[in-house]
DNA sequence: AATCGATTTGACCATCTGGTCAAAGCAACG
DNA sequence: CGTTGCTTTGACCAGATGGTCAAATCGATT
């Protein structure tokens, strides 16, 4: 016997879309879920909105996806991993400086690429993570792990001591700053892509900060 | 013949409350629609949350405030302004690094004593900023104001050569990420009160930053 | 204490929102 | 081409939400 939608739905916990059409419709649904989530948030999201953006009607959305949330959590379940990846990458082996920049070159691309992500993640944690609570220790152990390898540089003598979890949060308030404050930052400048700017001025930063 | 609340509401443009009630029961809404717009943004909140958090019904609310909106356009007024006067501050006569930090520490310390004014903002600013697009030029001006003296200081010699406005940027981003993401800097650092460590960071990076 | 305007509230309403359901449409396979 | 099961939808529902209103209560002034 063929599985159902249905049955999967039941029972097979969300297991990976089968048919040509589902892929083509789930894909939809949560590429218009993002763009809708990260605009209004979770609350001030509506279904007929994410509906409409995905060309699809309510009752066949819900057809693909149980509930509001559970489109939300979809989105926001990879989002922590895809943002945390660079970080994995920061090499202790490697020199200091190289893998710092690296680091926040590729969190700044994050950002000029998936700024729809940066916001749903921001909307996200400005009002208190409520959904990413569980993930919150795997992320701090993740930092500690990464501020332990900066402070050995430290010890080292390689770069300047300073700390290394504040040093973390200057790369992700200035990478995410670009995109989740974009229209500020438009109106500001007065002109389209800060991005080779901003990527000029924080190695600039980063550089003066580390230096010995 | 006095004035009655009605009357004011209409006519008046929403002048100073008049009334010691008025003013104790304003000052408990705009307080409590601070807390509830600065978590759940706009249409996130709601006036029975809202109404609660003042200890008022809702009705009661409604009648010192004529709409859900125009208490957080209310909030949003005020705003903005409070935000930049710092910024307002800088002064061109005086020595470019000192005022740069000291600019630096005045905005970090609103970010510590006024977390939910900039959660606000940022919810606001998140969602495409709809209700500030008005005062983006004044920002801009000013900003471009503030940036001409950064430049002359540049020509001057007495800091090294950067761009102004990211300059601006990466002590916007910098500050306002502990209010913003208060969660998630606890979460990481795993203990209370950021803002001592902040500081003494802030200060270090603005410092390298800026030296020539 | 009587009056008059300021304040408060219970009841109510229209609309919106997340979600359901049975029935209809459609695609693939024998 | 007919069956079978996947997909789509119109109609509907219950609860939440922003907002209204008339009536009740309160407080200051006489």
């Amino acid at each position: 016997m063929r599985q159902t939608a249905k049955f999967m739905r039941k029972n097979d916990q969300m297991s990976k879309p089968t048919t040509r059409i589902q892929k083509k419709n789930r894909k939809a649904i949560l590429s218009a879920g993002l763009e809708v989530f990260s605009k209004f948030g979770f609350r001030g999201a509506t279904l007929d909105q994410i509906a409409d953006a995905a060309g699809l009607s309510k009752p066949n959305l819900l057809y693909y996806f149980p509930s509001k949330e559970a489109i939300h959590r979809h989105l926001l379940e990879g989002l922590l991993d895809t943002w945390l990846d660079p970080l994995r990458e920061l090499d202790g082996a490697a020199e200091p400086i190289d893998e710092i920049l690296a680091y926040a070159t590729r969190k700044l691309e994050l950002s000029r690429d998936f700024p729809r992500e940066s916001r749903l993640f921001a909307n996200e944690v400005l009002q208190g993570a409520p959904r990413l609570n569980d993930s919150m220790p795997a992320l701090k152990a993740l930092v500690d792990e990464k501020a332990a390898i900066v402070n050995t540089w430290i010890k080292e003598g390689r770069i300047a001591p300073i700390d290394p979890h504040h040093l973390f949060f200057l790369i992700w308030a200035q990478t995410q700053h670009y995109a989740d404050f974009d229209v500020q930052v438009r109106a500001v400048l007065g002109h389209d892509d800060p991005y080779a700017d901003a990527a000029v001025f924080m190695e600039h930063v980063l550089r003066r900060t580390l230096a010995l």
